[in-house]
DNA sequence: ATGCGCCGGTCGATGTCGTCCATCTGGCGA
DNA sequence: TCGCCAGATGGACGACATCGACCGGCGCAT
């Protein structure tokens, strides 16, 4: 992991469909040899996939919603994790610290679908609570930060 | 947006750098077709963007914490966004319904840096205060749900 | 110092892909 | 019925991905 290797995560970071060839040009040094960085770098689980970002509205998820989770006394937190990951509307699920032990990040396209979604959520087993809060608009999202680790801002 | 467009959309929502030929054999087209497709999907803005999904501890961004944000009485709300919008750390940003007007996505390599954050988000006008919750690990992020079959056209 | 092996780079060749353009087809309105 | 347009096809050509061969620098043991 050097200083080509961060760039090339950073150029594919925001352009991941960029062909090896301009990857190449841009970091100066020939297609064979970035392509064997980027295998590398996926075969290390820096680089683990590749995504197409969608406008949730253009496929019918128009709602978006945070829902904490307080797990019941004596629930076991993986038993959880899995039984929530059953459910396909939950994109993205923390485990956190404080008092709900999980936030999950929701999609659906209607209200109904979200209140049926937090019943499901709050029948699972371990499950003894939900907080749900509804985002108005996404600011954005998935922003890509500027990668500088070897540079570790002090305070 | 008809069928055809639901599957490439899948298709590069789960493996971006999938060539254009792959994707016209998938969908049973040729590969202009699917170019002029796609094309399509991004004049429209139904596809954003492509990014590679990145190990954040991989790139030194180890920590992840949600943090809350309560505007002051009479703020300007997107103000407060444009200021947020600043600083690069915010990976998302929420605007909610609920006490915390806006919930941002943060992540930094050490508690020093999130202590850092903190500070600057506090001072920031129009926010009154903070309230921050650490993610102990990240079980999962950004999963592409399954595409709804009977999705309003928004054509 | 010398020689060896390894890592990571370049180069060249070849098959595939992206992209442009001409052409064709099916549906719709005049 | 005719003409028009969106969208698909097929061919051509330049660019790209990918593979093997080769090459240079580096660390290390002889």
């Amino acid at each position: 992991m050097d200083d080509i290797d961060r760039r090339i995560v950073q150029l594919l970071r925001s352009q991941a469909r960029m062909s090896y060839a301009e990857l190449a040009r841009r970091v100066g040094l020939t297609s064979p040899s970035v392509q064997e960085r980027v295998a590398k770098l996926e075969r290390n689980e820096v680089i683990t996939g590749y995504r197409a970002e969608i406008n949730p509205e253009a496929i019918g998820l128009g709602i978006t919603a945070l829902v904490g989770i307080v797990t019941t006394a004596g629930a076991e937190y993986s038993d959880v994790a899995d039984a929530i990951q059953e459910i396909s509307e939950v994109e993205s699920c923390y485990f956190m610290a404080g008092q709900e032990s999980y936030l999950l990040k929701v999609r659906v396209g209607t209200m109904a679908q979200l209140e049926h979604l937090v019943t499901r959520l709050s029948r699972l087993p371990g499950v003894g609570g939900t907080r749900t809060t509804i985002a108005l608009s996404t600011k954005w999202e998935g922003r890509p930060q500027p990668t500088d680790p070897d540079v570790p801002d002090p305070v």
